[in-house]
DNA sequence: AGAACGTCCGACCGGTCGTGCTATTCTACA
DNA sequence: TGTAGAATAGCACGACCGGTCGGACGTTCT
């Protein structure tokens, strides 16, 4: 029983690190479970179908994301130097938490856009709960008085939500090696437009 | 022959409607020439590898886009409004081409962004020709005196390519009515704010 | 008219995909 | 230590993948 649960770890540890890599549609069992020295039957067994192995990646991907982005914030001065830490966070997230490649959630996001089924409700309620935490972290930072009363909750998010995705095209598609610094300094225009 | 190049243009015509919904992987053959009343073979024959057909459809999507985008510029007033045009055009150009799903580019900008080999570097290569259309129109409002001097432009085409990855992931994946008018509140206020 | 060529088809290749079975090995606990 | 049951392997399936081949049919050019 505790074998079982362990070997299900080490699945879901080569799973998220591929789908770093190839994206939730590139989660393929053989390759994946010769990776990880199994057969893909034994590989298979823990989750009885390729929609459940990508729900469980999923999971895991986003427990790690919990882990390397939003849990540092308990530490940090609540308000703006907490919305900008998770920010930064978010940009680098993938490689704090031994990830290779780039985030898996933007992978799936584009992948998923047009599809159907559990994993893409799935991966919307990951996105739908992080946007949730970022509208927080702003009315968090206006009722600090560092952004103004005004702000625009869902279009800020909406904002970054861009910029991260910038970042993503930028860094990994155009291989610009200012994509991350031009990210920040758009986060840092943004923040002084809806500065107090 | 002219009737292989009308068979090419059909063949294309339905390979960058395919790529707007299920991505440049989602080009398979066997399905692609079921859709036009064609053999696998027959198609393979017009252009001898996946690969070629990859780029080729790439191509095909660009002269779309040329044609749906940055062509009515030519009768817009030059500076600020040639630049909200293209922008615009830029989020809906898609539909506007009659083509179904989403924009097909950054379908396959997050595809291939690990990737490599010659369908990646076209497409590379096609963000950068966009990229630098950008640019130019940003630095024409500049010398318009429709933006501030020290504009940064490439600072400005990153930010607009991370709204329209946001209008992207706002309406397609997440389902939000209100992503369209939030990428173009964010539109006006990175306008506003190098406005002069 | 006839040679040459572009076009397209049907059959087929080796491989990989996800998914079922059954059999074997291992492990945890009585 | 014996044994129930979990964990894994082995094997096979049908479907699909990109790609190759020979040849039949039409079109184009000389």
């Amino acid at each position: 029983m505790r074998k079982g649960a362990a070997t299900r770890a080490t699945i879901l540890r080569a799973a998220v690190e591929t789908a770093c890599v190839a994206g939730i549609g590139g989660l393929n069992l053989q390759p994946l479970a010769d990776r990880i020295g199994m057969t893909k039957s034994g590989l298979y067994a823990h989750f009885g179908s390729k929609e459940a192995l990508q729900i469980a990646t999923l999971e895991q991907a986003a427990a790690l994301f919990q882990q390397a982005v939003v849990a540092p914030a308990k530490s940090e001065a609540a308000g703006l130097p907490r919305l900008a830490g998770v920010f930064d966070r978010w940009l680098q997230w993938p490689a704090n938490a031994g990830l290779p490649g780039s985030c898996p959630f933007f992978a799936a996001a584009v992948e998923l856009d047009d599809a159907a089924g559990p994993v893409r409700e799935r991966l919307v309620r990951l996105f739908r709960d992080f946007q949730q935490v970022f509208e927080q972290l702003i009315a968090s930072a206006v009722r600090h008085g560092h952004l103004r009363a005004g702000t625009d909750g869902a279009l800020l998010a909406h904002e970054f939500v861009g910029l991260r995705f910038a970042q993503h095209w930028a860094t990994r598609l155009m291989r610009e090696p200012q994509g991350s610094a031009r990210t920040r300094a758009a986060f840092a225009g943004l923040i002084a437009r809806d500065n107090r």
